[in-house]
DNA sequence: TCGGCTTGTGATAACGTTTAAAATAGTGAA
DNA sequence: TTCACTATTTTAAACGTTATCACAAGCCGA
């Protein structure tokens, strides 16, 4: 019976129209208090809960907002990767918190357009991408659904679409300079470098060693997939040929937690031997043994940035790309407790 | 353009009635071909997409699934914990390969009965509920919504509704049976006794202690919250008390990550001192230092099992509760490499 | 007593699809 | 050439809400 509760019913019920009953559901002012309050009683009594898909329909709105994640397989990114899910946790929260349902897409295919299938269909009325991923062209030839879609990533250049990011320029430096101030010079670079966020970090890290004086030197570069299982015998492989270095400036805490590992493994201690810094800050950086020195991306503030602006610029606010501050948590990774 | 695109409009487009561009769309047999080729064309030309809303109403389904994620704030739980948001992964990638949304719901009130209005307006199909956490009760209450919920938790008697877990006793009992084996028989267990799940572990750990006619020490046992920020220093306390122990059972392996990080700080070592298992076998477990030995709960069959037996369901197939197999992994958190 | 205002409600179109039933075109058999 | 079917397409009626209008009271000052 709740099953095929209807508003019609529910008016029958109430002895009175069914627009009455769709005002006072909606809180109109249009209504007598007292047949409100009746109204509500029975809908409460009843189990009755608005169809969705009849008031979406109507209003032209969704009330959800749809979260796209883009996985590069190739990069052996699984879902499973800490940060993309702390921040679907992170964006879950603040959706809900604002009312708003969250619908999680992880196209399968990188090259279909799927991600606008949920703004189209009309099922989201807005889109939050997770990860440029090499495919800002793609996004700027979103055109006019670019108003519906905020974008996490790193700073590319102008875009034409709202995009959110922490300063991966500044983490990269912030990384850099907390190395060599702890008389760290030979610092290794750890990550893919093709992925924008990535290249962004390794600029600050280059601007960190030029502003010291410090030369930079092509062999102390790996790059390395996140998350791809044969970043340990990289690792591995790289400590065997023998280049003298003394820290590892990680793209990604796993990626850190991992050359930690490695290091181990070719019986060098972490901080002793080499100072290690991540990125990231995902939970289980202050879990690590020993707990990671990182950049903090701040996920939580980031999703609800990002959820933020998306609902600004639904609303038809301008708004404007934003940077979100790193920030250096230091840790025993580079300096013994 | 595309955005006022509707069926109307591409049926003029197409000079054809409505009514067969939604056949065609629908890959129905009975358009012809070479018309439904020519709609097809169309549509893709346009960019035109049908709208959800409306195909719902009419159609009575939402093509979507929810998931909800009841948190207790009081155990310290947040989304940000790995084995929550590991299933979010791998439940979000199973719908997503059955071409189901899936929407994301984390009720801030435990409370309210949030969970159901997603079934009730219609905006997903069916629910999957993560985690029983004493709502067992609720749920059984559920009524004829049931038919319409997957829920992933422990064992606990029969229950009105399906239920997906992981066999919490028989890891419970091959954690402390591995620990036993290399000849350790002080074990703690760790983790919070009041969660169903974790009472049914501890269940499978006194089985073993009393398979193996050891004996159970009442004071090695730490009732402590998961996620809490207080299991570090309540670990400590118990360490400096005194009463021995070889090894900890824990019941998260964020939990036993933490112990690590406890037992380290108190200055033994682990495994030699202290030998640990963990539950969960999120990610980071490999990457722990030492690697931690855990209790596999395959989160992605997992997933997966609880995506298929929902759908199956709503398809009006009887399906029985699942219980998955849970196996033991060692690494170096028991055994020295 | 009668317009002129409020206040509440009721009737009634949309909103964009799907689908059962009706209609039309097409096809070979008689 | 006509008939009985079958293959296609069109007509029209939902699906459950919301929002625009119109209307019925009730109240006020003239």
């Amino acid at each position: 019976m709740a099953q095929k509760m209807t508003m019609a019913e529910l008016a029958r019920l109430a002895g009175v129209d069914m627009s009455t009953v769709s005002r006072a559901l909606n809180d109109s002012p249009l209504v007598k208090e007292k047949t409100k309050a009746e109204i509500l009683k029975i809908a409460r009594e009843t189990g009755y809960a608005v169809n969705a898909s009849a008031r979406n329909l109507r209003r032209r709105s969704a009330d959800a907002i749809g979260m796209v994640i883009p996985l590069r397989p190739e990069s052996g990114q699984t879902l499973s990767d800490p940060f993309f899910l702390e921040m679907v946790g992170a964006v879950s929260q603040a959706a809900s918190e604002r009312g708003y349902d969250l619908i999680i897409n992880v196209p399968k295919d990188t090259e279909t357009i799927a991600e606008q299938r949920l703004l189209q269909t009309g099922k989201a009325d807005g889109l939050i991408i997770i990860g440029q991923a090499g495919r800002s062209t793609r996004l700027d030839a979103l055109g006019p659904l670019a108003k519906k879609v905020v974008v996490w990533g790193g700073r590319d250049g102008p875009t034409k679409y709202t995009l959110v990011g922490s300063d991966n320029k500044a983490g990269g430096r912030l990384a850099a300079e907390h190395l060599m101030s702890i008389g760290r010079n030979r610092i290794l670079f750890l990550g893919p470098l093709s992925l924008p966020e990535v290249a962004l970090r390794y600029e600050g890290f280059e601007a960190a060693h030029t502003a010291q004086g410090l030369p930079i030197e092509s062999e102390l570069k790996l790059d390395v997939e996140f998350g791809g299982s044969a970043v340990f015998q990289d690792l591995r492989t790289f400590i065997e040929q023998g280049h003298p270095f003394d820290a590892v400036f990680a793209a990604s805490d796993v990626l850190a937690m991992t050359a930690i590992m490695a290091l181990r493994a070719a019986g060098r201690s972490v901080p002793e031997d080499v100072a290690i810094v991540g990125y990231d800050n995902i939970g289980q950086a202050q879990l690590s043994t020993p707990p990671l020195t990182t950049i903090d991306q701040n996920i939580n503030a980031g999703g609800e940035m990002l959820v933020d602006l998306l609902l600004k610029q639904l609303a038809g606010e301008e708004v404007t790309s934003q940077l979100m501050p790193t920030r250096l948590i230091v840790r025993g990774s580079t300096v013994a407790d």
